[in-house]
DNA sequence: CTTGACAAAGAACATGCGTTCGTTTATACT
DNA sequence: AGTATAAACGAACGCATGTTCTTTGTCAAG
Protein backbone atom coordinates (compact mmCIF):
# COMPACT_ATOMS: atom_id res chain seq x y z
CA UNK A 1 0.00 0.00 0.00
CA UNK A 2 1.48 3.30 -0.97
CA UNK A 3 1.17 6.83 0.24
CA UNK A 4 -1.29 9.07 -1.52
CA UNK A 5 -0.36 12.73 -1.90
CA UNK A 6 -3.00 13.75 0.55
CA UNK A 7 -1.65 11.34 3.15
CA UNK A 8 1.86 12.59 2.49
CA UNK A 9 0.61 16.08 3.12
CA UNK A 10 -1.04 15.00 6.37
CA UNK A 11 2.18 13.52 7.66
CA UNK A 12 4.09 16.63 6.70
CA UNK A 13 1.57 18.80 8.45
CA UNK A 14 1.64 16.78 11.64
CA UNK A 15 5.40 17.12 11.75
CA UNK A 16 5.28 20.86 11.12
CA UNK A 17 2.62 21.21 13.76
CA UNK A 18 4.61 19.24 16.31
CA UNK A 19 7.67 21.33 15.58
CA UNK A 20 5.69 24.46 16.29
CA UNK A 21 3.46 23.48 19.20
CA UNK A 22 4.96 20.35 20.77
CA UNK A 23 1.53 18.73 20.80
CA UNK A 24 -0.33 17.08 17.95
CA UNK A 25 -3.04 18.77 15.87
CA UNK A 26 -6.75 17.94 15.99
CA UNK A 27 -8.55 16.22 13.19
CA UNK A 28 -10.07 19.49 12.10
CA UNK A 29 -6.75 21.26 12.04
CA UNK A 30 -5.35 18.51 9.88
CA UNK A 31 -8.34 18.75 7.61
CA UNK A 32 -7.92 22.46 7.16
CA UNK A 33 -4.23 22.10 6.36
CA UNK A 34 -4.77 19.29 3.89
CA UNK A 35 -7.73 20.92 2.22
CA UNK A 36 -10.23 18.40 3.55
CA UNK A 37 -13.65 19.70 4.46
CA UNK A 38 -14.93 16.71 6.35
CA UNK A 39 -13.57 15.38 9.61
CA UNK A 40 -14.61 11.89 8.60
CA UNK A 41 -12.25 11.99 5.63
CA UNK A 42 -9.40 13.01 7.86
CA UNK A 43 -10.32 10.21 10.19
CA UNK A 44 -10.42 7.81 7.25
CA UNK A 45 -6.94 8.78 6.14
CA UNK A 46 -5.56 8.66 9.65
CA UNK A 47 -6.82 5.10 9.87
CA UNK A 48 -4.97 4.26 6.68
CA UNK A 49 -1.80 5.83 8.04
CA UNK A 50 -2.25 3.85 11.22
CA UNK A 51 -2.52 0.61 9.24
CA UNK A 52 0.68 1.55 7.46
CA UNK A 53 2.33 2.04 10.82
CA UNK A 54 3.27 5.63 10.14
CA UNK A 55 1.26 7.02 13.02
CA UNK A 56 -0.25 5.64 16.19
CA UNK A 57 -3.59 6.73 17.60
CA UNK A 58 -5.34 6.73 20.90
CA UNK A 59 -9.01 6.62 20.16
CA UNK A 60 -11.47 8.89 21.90
CA UNK A 61 -8.71 11.19 22.95
CA UNK A 62 -8.25 14.69 21.66
CA UNK A 63 -4.99 15.08 19.76
CA UNK A 64 -4.41 11.42 20.55
CA UNK A 65 -1.88 10.65 17.89
CA UNK A 66 1.83 10.34 17.57
CA UNK A 67 4.08 10.45 14.57
CA UNK A 68 6.19 7.29 14.51
CA UNK A 69 9.87 8.13 14.47
CA UNK A 70 9.31 11.80 15.14
CA UNK A 71 12.29 13.63 16.56
CA UNK A 72 11.85 17.02 18.11
CA UNK A 73 13.44 19.93 16.32
CA UNK A 74 15.94 20.07 19.14
CA UNK A 75 16.92 16.43 18.73
CA UNK A 76 17.28 16.75 15.01
CA UNK A 77 19.50 19.80 15.35
CA UNK A 78 21.62 18.05 17.95
CA UNK A 79 22.04 15.01 15.77
CA UNK A 80 22.67 16.99 12.60
CA UNK A 81 25.21 19.29 14.17
CA UNK A 82 27.51 16.52 15.25
CA UNK A 83 27.38 14.56 12.03
CA UNK A 84 30.46 15.03 9.87
CA UNK A 85 30.67 13.58 6.35
CA UNK A 86 33.42 11.05 5.77
CA UNK A 87 34.80 11.45 2.27
CA UNK A 88 37.20 8.53 2.23
CA UNK A 89 40.79 7.77 2.97
CA UNK A 90 43.71 10.12 3.05
CA UNK A 91 47.26 9.01 2.41
CA UNK A 92 49.72 9.80 5.11
CA UNK A 93 52.63 8.67 2.99
CA UNK A 94 52.81 8.45 -0.77
CA UNK A 95 50.03 10.57 -2.18
CA UNK A 96 47.18 8.59 -3.60
CA UNK A 97 44.62 9.82 -6.08
CA UNK A 98 41.70 10.60 -3.92
CA UNK A 99 38.28 11.96 -4.57
CA UNK A 100 38.24 14.74 -2.05
CA UNK A 101 36.73 16.83 -4.77
CA UNK A 102 33.82 14.77 -5.99
CA UNK A 103 32.18 15.07 -2.65
CA UNK A 104 31.04 11.57 -2.45
CA UNK A 105 29.97 10.97 1.10
CA UNK A 106 30.88 7.45 2.07
CA UNK A 107 29.64 7.63 5.58
CA UNK A 108 29.11 9.91 8.51
CA UNK A 109 31.04 10.20 11.72
CA UNK A 110 29.59 11.51 14.93
CA UNK A 111 31.92 14.10 16.40
CA UNK A 112 31.41 15.75 19.75
CA UNK A 113 31.00 19.52 19.52
CA UNK A 114 34.15 20.19 21.56
CA UNK A 115 36.20 18.71 18.74
CA UNK A 116 34.71 20.92 16.06
CA UNK A 117 35.84 24.41 15.16
CA UNK A 118 33.53 27.26 16.05
CA UNK A 119 32.92 28.03 12.42
CA UNK A 120 33.52 26.63 9.00
CA UNK A 121 32.74 23.50 7.06
CA UNK A 122 34.34 20.31 8.24
CA UNK A 123 34.76 16.83 6.85
CA UNK A 124 36.38 13.62 8.04
CA UNK A 125 38.95 11.31 6.50
CA UNK A 126 40.38 7.99 7.53
CA UNK A 127 44.15 8.00 7.66
CA UNK A 128 46.07 5.41 5.69
CA UNK A 129 49.83 5.19 6.10
CA UNK A 130 52.44 6.01 8.66
CA UNK A 131 54.06 9.24 7.50
CA UNK A 132 52.55 11.33 10.28
CA UNK A 133 53.33 8.94 13.08
CA UNK A 134 55.47 11.46 14.91
CA UNK A 135 52.55 13.82 14.82
CA UNK A 136 50.60 11.17 16.70
CA UNK A 137 48.47 10.30 13.72
CA UNK A 138 48.54 6.86 12.19
CA UNK A 139 46.66 4.38 10.07
CA UNK A 140 43.08 3.96 11.12
CA UNK A 141 42.74 7.30 12.86
CA UNK A 142 39.93 9.58 11.81
CA UNK A 143 40.94 13.16 11.24
CA UNK A 144 38.53 16.05 11.27
CA UNK A 145 39.46 18.67 8.72
CA UNK A 146 38.25 22.24 8.50
CA UNK A 147 37.78 23.21 4.86
CA UNK A 148 39.88 26.26 4.04
CA UNK A 149 41.85 27.36 0.99
CA UNK A 150 45.03 28.20 2.87
CA UNK A 151 46.73 27.14 6.09
CA UNK A 152 49.46 28.61 8.24
CA UNK A 153 52.96 27.28 8.24
CA UNK A 154 53.59 24.11 10.22
CA UNK A 155 49.91 23.26 10.45
CA UNK A 156 48.90 19.76 9.54
CA UNK A 157 47.04 19.97 6.28
CA UNK A 158 45.17 17.93 3.72
CA UNK A 159 46.58 18.90 0.36
CA UNK A 160 46.48 17.70 -3.19
CA UNK A 161 49.51 17.59 -5.42
CA UNK A 162 48.10 18.64 -8.76
CA UNK A 163 48.42 16.90 -12.09
CA UNK A 164 50.60 16.51 -14.05
CA UNK A 165 53.10 16.03 -11.21
CA UNK A 166 54.22 12.43 -11.03
CA UNK A 167 53.23 12.25 -7.36
CA UNK A 168 49.82 13.71 -8.04
CA UNK A 169 47.23 12.87 -5.41
CA UNK A 170 46.02 13.86 -1.99
CA UNK A 171 48.08 13.53 1.15
CA UNK A 172 48.31 14.51 4.78
CA UNK A 173 51.42 16.51 5.69
CA UNK A 174 52.82 19.42 7.59
CA UNK A 175 52.54 22.47 5.41
CA UNK A 176 55.37 25.01 5.09
CA UNK A 177 55.49 27.79 2.55
CA UNK A 178 58.55 29.94 1.80
CA UNK A 179 57.82 32.37 -1.02
CA UNK A 180 56.43 30.37 -3.90
CA UNK A 181 57.93 27.13 -2.61
CA UNK A 182 55.85 24.73 -0.55
CA UNK A 183 57.29 21.98 1.58
CA UNK A 184 55.07 19.04 2.42
CA UNK A 185 56.80 17.51 5.38
CA UNK A 186 56.02 14.14 6.93
CA UNK A 187 56.45 13.42 10.61
CA UNK A 188 58.31 10.15 10.62
CA UNK A 189 62.00 9.75 11.41
CA UNK A 190 62.30 6.86 8.97
CA UNK A 191 64.24 8.18 5.96
CA UNK A 192 61.81 6.31 3.70
CA UNK A 193 59.50 9.24 4.41
CA UNK A 194 60.71 12.54 3.07
CA UNK A 195 59.50 16.02 2.27
CA UNK A 196 58.12 17.03 -1.09
CA UNK A 197 59.08 20.45 -2.41
CA UNK A 198 56.67 21.97 -4.86
CA UNK A 199 55.70 25.27 -6.41
CA UNK A 200 52.72 26.70 -4.64
CA UNK A 201 50.63 26.46 -7.81
CA UNK A 202 51.20 22.72 -7.85
CA UNK A 203 49.50 22.35 -4.49
CA UNK A 204 45.85 22.69 -3.62
CA UNK A 205 45.02 23.04 0.05
CA UNK A 206 41.80 21.42 1.23
CA UNK A 207 41.98 22.30 4.86
CA UNK A 208 43.69 21.85 8.18
CA UNK A 209 43.38 19.10 10.69
CA UNK A 210 41.49 20.25 13.75
CA UNK A 211 41.06 17.03 15.66
CA UNK A 212 41.77 13.35 15.74
CA UNK A 213 39.70 10.36 16.82
CA UNK A 214 41.13 6.93 17.43
CA UNK A 215 39.50 3.68 18.45
CA UNK A 216 41.63 0.77 19.62
CA UNK A 217 41.01 -2.71 18.17
CA UNK B 1 8.13 32.49 44.19
CA UNK B 2 8.91 28.92 44.95
CA UNK B 3 7.52 25.59 43.91
CA UNK B 4 4.93 23.99 46.13
CA UNK B 5 4.99 20.20 46.41
CA UNK B 6 1.76 19.93 44.48
CA UNK B 7 3.20 21.98 41.65
CA UNK B 8 6.35 19.90 41.70
CA UNK B 9 4.18 16.84 41.34
CA UNK B 10 2.32 18.38 38.43
CA UNK B 11 5.53 19.07 36.55
CA UNK B 12 6.75 15.55 37.21
CA UNK B 13 3.52 14.12 35.97
CA UNK B 14 3.52 16.15 32.77
CA UNK B 15 7.01 14.89 32.02
CA UNK B 16 6.08 11.28 32.72
CA UNK B 17 2.98 11.67 30.60
CA UNK B 18 4.92 13.16 27.71
CA UNK B 19 7.45 10.36 27.93
CA UNK B 20 4.67 7.84 27.61
CA UNK B 21 2.27 9.42 25.13
CA UNK B 22 4.20 12.13 23.29
CA UNK B 23 1.35 14.53 23.82
CA UNK B 24 0.46 16.53 26.93
CA UNK B 25 -2.17 15.49 29.49
CA UNK B 26 -5.50 17.19 30.02
CA UNK B 27 -6.31 19.23 33.07
CA UNK B 28 -8.39 16.38 34.42
CA UNK B 29 -5.62 13.86 33.94
CA UNK B 30 -3.25 16.14 35.78
CA UNK B 31 -5.76 16.56 38.53
CA UNK B 32 -6.18 12.85 38.96
CA UNK B 33 -2.43 12.28 39.10
CA UNK B 34 -1.83 15.07 41.58
CA UNK B 35 -4.77 14.17 43.79
CA UNK B 36 -6.76 17.26 42.89
CA UNK B 37 -10.49 16.82 42.64
CA UNK B 38 -11.34 20.08 40.94
CA UNK B 39 -10.27 21.12 37.48
CA UNK B 40 -10.26 24.73 38.57
CA UNK B 41 -7.51 23.99 41.07
CA UNK B 42 -5.42 22.38 38.39
CA UNK B 43 -6.03 25.39 36.21
CA UNK B 44 -5.04 27.65 39.08
CA UNK B 45 -1.76 25.83 39.56
CA UNK B 46 -1.02 25.70 35.87
CA UNK B 47 -1.39 29.47 35.81
CA UNK B 48 1.14 29.74 38.62
CA UNK B 49 3.54 27.48 36.75
CA UNK B 50 3.05 29.60 33.66
CA UNK B 51 3.92 32.75 35.61
CA UNK B 52 7.06 31.02 36.80
CA UNK B 53 7.95 30.24 33.23
CA UNK B 54 8.07 26.50 33.79
CA UNK B 55 5.32 25.73 31.33
CA UNK B 56 3.66 27.52 28.45
CA UNK B 57 -0.04 27.35 27.67
CA UNK B 58 -2.28 27.87 24.73
CA UNK B 59 -5.60 28.87 26.16
CA UNK B 60 -8.81 27.36 24.91
CA UNK B 61 -6.94 24.46 23.40
CA UNK B 62 -7.14 20.90 24.61
CA UNK B 63 -3.81 19.69 25.91
CA UNK B 64 -2.51 23.08 24.97
CA UNK B 65 0.56 23.15 27.15
CA UNK B 66 4.23 22.51 26.80
CA UNK B 67 6.89 21.78 29.36
CA UNK B 68 9.68 24.31 29.01
CA UNK B 69 13.00 22.58 28.44
CA UNK B 70 11.44 19.18 27.93
CA UNK B 71 13.59 16.71 26.03
CA UNK B 72 12.05 13.59 24.63
CA UNK B 73 13.09 10.32 26.16
CA UNK B 74 14.96 9.62 22.97
CA UNK B 75 16.91 12.87 23.15
CA UNK B 76 17.79 12.36 26.78
CA UNK B 77 19.00 8.86 26.12
CA UNK B 78 21.07 10.06 23.19
CA UNK B 79 22.62 12.80 25.23
CA UNK B 80 23.17 10.67 28.30
CA UNK B 81 24.69 7.79 26.41
CA UNK B 82 27.42 9.88 24.90
CA UNK B 83 28.35 11.71 28.09
CA UNK B 84 31.43 10.31 29.75
CA UNK B 85 32.60 11.53 33.15
CA UNK B 86 36.03 13.16 33.23
CA UNK B 87 37.77 12.28 36.48
CA UNK B 88 40.89 14.36 36.07
CA UNK B 89 44.39 14.08 34.75
CA UNK B 90 46.44 10.98 34.24
CA UNK B 91 50.23 10.99 34.29
CA UNK B 92 51.87 9.60 31.24
CA UNK B 93 55.27 9.78 32.84
CA UNK B 94 56.11 9.81 36.52
CA UNK B 95 53.10 8.53 38.40
CA UNK B 96 51.20 11.22 40.23
CA UNK B 97 48.83 10.73 43.10
CA UNK B 98 45.48 10.90 41.47
CA UNK B 99 41.96 10.55 42.68
CA UNK B 100 40.72 7.94 40.28
CA UNK B 101 39.11 6.38 43.27
CA UNK B 102 37.17 9.17 44.85
CA UNK B 103 34.98 9.42 41.81
CA UNK B 104 34.92 13.12 41.72
CA UNK B 105 33.52 14.08 38.38
CA UNK B 106 35.24 17.24 37.24
CA UNK B 107 33.47 17.50 33.95
CA UNK B 108 31.83 15.55 31.19
CA UNK B 109 33.08 14.81 27.72
CA UNK B 110 30.82 14.07 24.81
CA UNK B 111 32.03 10.96 23.06
CA UNK B 112 30.54 9.60 19.86
CA UNK B 113 29.11 6.10 20.25
CA UNK B 114 31.55 4.60 17.75
CA UNK B 115 34.38 5.35 20.16
CA UNK B 116 32.74 3.60 23.10
CA UNK B 117 32.94 -0.10 23.87
CA UNK B 118 29.78 -2.13 23.43
CA UNK B 119 29.56 -2.79 27.11
CA UNK B 120 31.08 -1.72 30.36
CA UNK B 121 31.58 1.46 32.34
CA UNK B 122 33.81 4.08 30.85
CA UNK B 123 35.45 7.25 32.06
CA UNK B 124 37.70 9.89 30.57
CA UNK B 125 41.05 11.31 31.62
CA UNK B 126 43.18 14.12 30.31
CA UNK B 127 46.73 13.01 29.56
CA UNK B 128 49.59 14.88 31.15
CA UNK B 129 53.15 14.01 30.12
CA UNK B 130 54.96 12.52 27.21
CA UNK B 131 55.74 8.94 28.15
CA UNK B 132 53.25 7.44 25.70
CA UNK B 133 54.23 9.57 22.77
CA UNK B 134 55.23 6.60 20.67
CA UNK B 135 51.81 5.19 21.29
CA UNK B 136 50.44 8.34 19.70
CA UNK B 137 49.15 9.70 22.96
CA UNK B 138 50.47 12.94 24.37
CA UNK B 139 49.73 15.80 26.71
CA UNK B 140 46.31 17.28 26.22
CA UNK B 141 44.76 14.22 24.66
CA UNK B 142 41.62 12.82 26.19
CA UNK B 143 41.63 9.08 26.68
CA UNK B 144 38.52 7.02 27.10
CA UNK B 145 39.03 4.18 29.53
CA UNK B 146 36.90 1.11 30.00
CA UNK B 147 36.76 0.20 33.69
CA UNK B 148 37.99 -3.33 34.22
CA UNK B 149 40.02 -5.04 36.93
CA UNK B 150 42.46 -6.71 34.56
CA UNK B 151 43.86 -6.10 31.11
CA UNK B 152 45.65 -8.24 28.57
CA UNK B 153 49.35 -7.99 27.99
CA UNK B 154 50.54 -5.08 25.87
CA UNK B 155 47.30 -3.20 26.23
CA UNK B 156 47.47 0.44 27.21
CA UNK B 157 46.19 0.67 30.73
CA UNK B 158 45.44 3.09 33.51
CA UNK B 159 47.03 1.64 36.63
CA UNK B 160 47.85 2.74 40.13
CA UNK B 161 51.08 1.91 41.84
CA UNK B 162 49.98 1.24 45.38
CA UNK B 163 51.31 2.68 48.59
CA UNK B 164 53.80 2.36 50.15
CA UNK B 165 55.84 2.17 46.97
CA UNK B 166 57.93 5.29 46.53
CA UNK B 167 56.47 5.87 43.07
CA UNK B 168 52.92 5.44 44.29
CA UNK B 169 50.32 7.05 42.07
CA UNK B 170 48.34 6.57 38.93
CA UNK B 171 49.86 6.39 35.50
CA UNK B 172 49.23 5.46 31.90
CA UNK B 173 51.44 2.70 30.55
CA UNK B 174 51.60 -0.43 28.50
CA UNK B 175 50.80 -3.35 30.75
CA UNK B 176 52.78 -6.60 30.67
CA UNK B 177 52.49 -9.38 33.19
CA UNK B 178 54.86 -12.35 33.50
CA UNK B 179 53.91 -14.55 36.41
CA UNK B 180 53.68 -12.31 39.43
CA UNK B 181 55.81 -9.61 37.86
CA UNK B 182 54.21 -6.65 36.13
CA UNK B 183 56.05 -4.37 33.76
CA UNK B 184 54.65 -0.90 33.22
CA UNK B 185 56.27 0.17 30.00
CA UNK B 186 56.24 3.65 28.52
CA UNK B 187 56.26 4.31 24.81
CA UNK B 188 58.97 6.89 24.42
CA UNK B 189 62.43 6.22 23.04
CA UNK B 190 63.96 8.84 25.32
CA UNK B 191 65.90 6.94 28.02
CA UNK B 192 64.52 9.36 30.59
CA UNK B 193 61.37 7.26 30.35
CA UNK B 194 61.76 3.71 31.54
CA UNK B 195 59.74 0.73 32.61
CA UNK B 196 58.68 0.06 36.17
CA UNK B 197 58.77 -3.52 37.37
CA UNK B 198 56.49 -4.36 40.21
CA UNK B 199 54.88 -7.27 41.96
CA UNK B 200 51.37 -7.74 40.74
CA UNK B 201 49.96 -6.99 44.19
CA UNK B 202 51.59 -3.59 44.08
CA UNK B 203 49.56 -2.63 41.03
CA UNK B 204 45.88 -1.88 40.75
CA UNK B 205 44.40 -1.86 37.27
CA UNK B 206 41.65 0.65 36.58
CA UNK B 207 40.98 -0.15 32.97
CA UNK B 208 42.20 -0.12 29.44
CA UNK B 209 42.31 2.69 26.95
CA UNK B 210 39.69 2.20 24.26
CA UNK B 211 39.90 5.46 22.38
CA UNK B 212 41.62 8.79 22.11
CA UNK B 213 40.36 12.27 21.31
CA UNK B 214 42.59 15.15 20.39
CA UNK B 215 41.82 18.76 19.59
CA UNK B 216 44.50 20.94 18.03
CA UNK B 217 45.16 24.42 19.44
C1' DC C 1 -23.97 -1.86 -17.81
C1' DT C 2 -23.44 -3.48 -13.15
C1' DT C 3 -20.92 -4.28 -9.10
C1' DG C 4 -17.93 -3.41 -5.49
C1' DA C 5 -14.02 -1.27 -3.35
C1' DC C 6 -12.18 3.17 -2.41
C1' DA C 7 -12.18 8.02 -1.47
C1' DA C 8 -14.58 11.95 -0.11
C1' DA C 9 -18.32 14.87 1.81
C1' DG C 10 -21.60 16.68 5.18
C1' DA C 11 -24.40 16.37 9.07
C1' DA C 12 -25.62 14.74 13.54
C1' DC C 13 -24.07 13.04 17.86
C1' DA C 14 -21.60 12.23 22.17
C1' DT C 15 -17.84 13.16 24.83
C1' DG C 16 -13.68 15.53 25.85
C1' DC C 17 -11.89 19.30 27.97
C1' DG C 18 -10.91 24.20 29.20
C1' DT C 19 -13.34 28.04 31.54
C1' DT C 20 -15.93 30.48 34.93
C1' DC C 21 -18.03 31.36 39.18
C1' DG C 22 -19.68 31.06 43.90
C1' DT C 23 -17.99 29.21 48.12
C1' DT C 24 -14.87 27.44 51.62
C1' DT C 25 -10.54 26.64 53.95
C1' DA C 26 -5.59 27.71 54.96
C1' DT C 27 -1.86 31.15 55.68
C1' DA C 28 0.02 35.51 56.83
C1' DC C 29 0.14 40.05 58.58
C1' DT C 30 -1.24 43.88 61.82
C1' DA D 1 -9.36 38.78 66.79
C1' DG D 2 -9.80 40.71 62.10
C1' DT D 3 -8.71 41.16 57.49
C1' DA D 4 -6.51 40.22 53.20
C1' DT D 5 -4.59 36.92 50.14
C1' DA D 6 -3.61 32.52 48.49
C1' DA D 7 -5.13 27.86 47.70
C1' DA D 8 -8.63 24.50 47.04
C1' DC D 9 -13.37 22.72 45.99
C1' DG D 10 -17.48 21.49 43.17
C1' DA D 11 -20.72 22.37 39.80
C1' DA D 12 -22.34 24.30 35.64
C1' DC D 13 -21.35 25.90 31.04
C1' DG D 14 -20.01 25.76 26.31
C1' DC D 15 -17.01 25.23 22.75
C1' DA D 16 -13.63 21.66 21.04
C1' DT D 17 -13.03 17.45 19.17
C1' DG D 18 -13.40 12.47 17.98
C1' DT D 19 -17.08 9.22 16.10
C1' DT D 20 -20.65 7.47 13.27
C1' DC D 21 -23.91 7.34 9.57
C1' DT D 22 -25.76 8.34 5.11
C1' DT D 23 -24.80 9.86 0.56
C1' DT D 24 -22.10 10.84 -3.60
C1' DG D 25 -18.52 10.35 -7.03
C1' DT D 26 -14.68 7.57 -9.20
C1' DC D 27 -12.68 3.76 -11.30
C1' DA D 28 -11.37 -0.85 -12.45
C1' DA D 29 -13.09 -5.71 -12.85
C1' DG D 30 -16.61 -8.89 -14.40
Amino acid sequence: MKLRPRQQRILEFIQEYLDEYDYPPTIREIGKAAGISSTSVVNYNLEKLTEMGLIQRNREVSRGLRLVGYLSKHSRRLQEESKVPLYGKIAAGEPIPMPVNPKEVLDHVMVPPDLLPKSGEVFALRVEGHSMIDALVDTGDIIIVRSQPTVNNSEMAVVEIMEPHEKAGATLKYFQQEGSQVELRPANPDPAYHSFWLRSDQVKVYGKVVSVLRRYQ
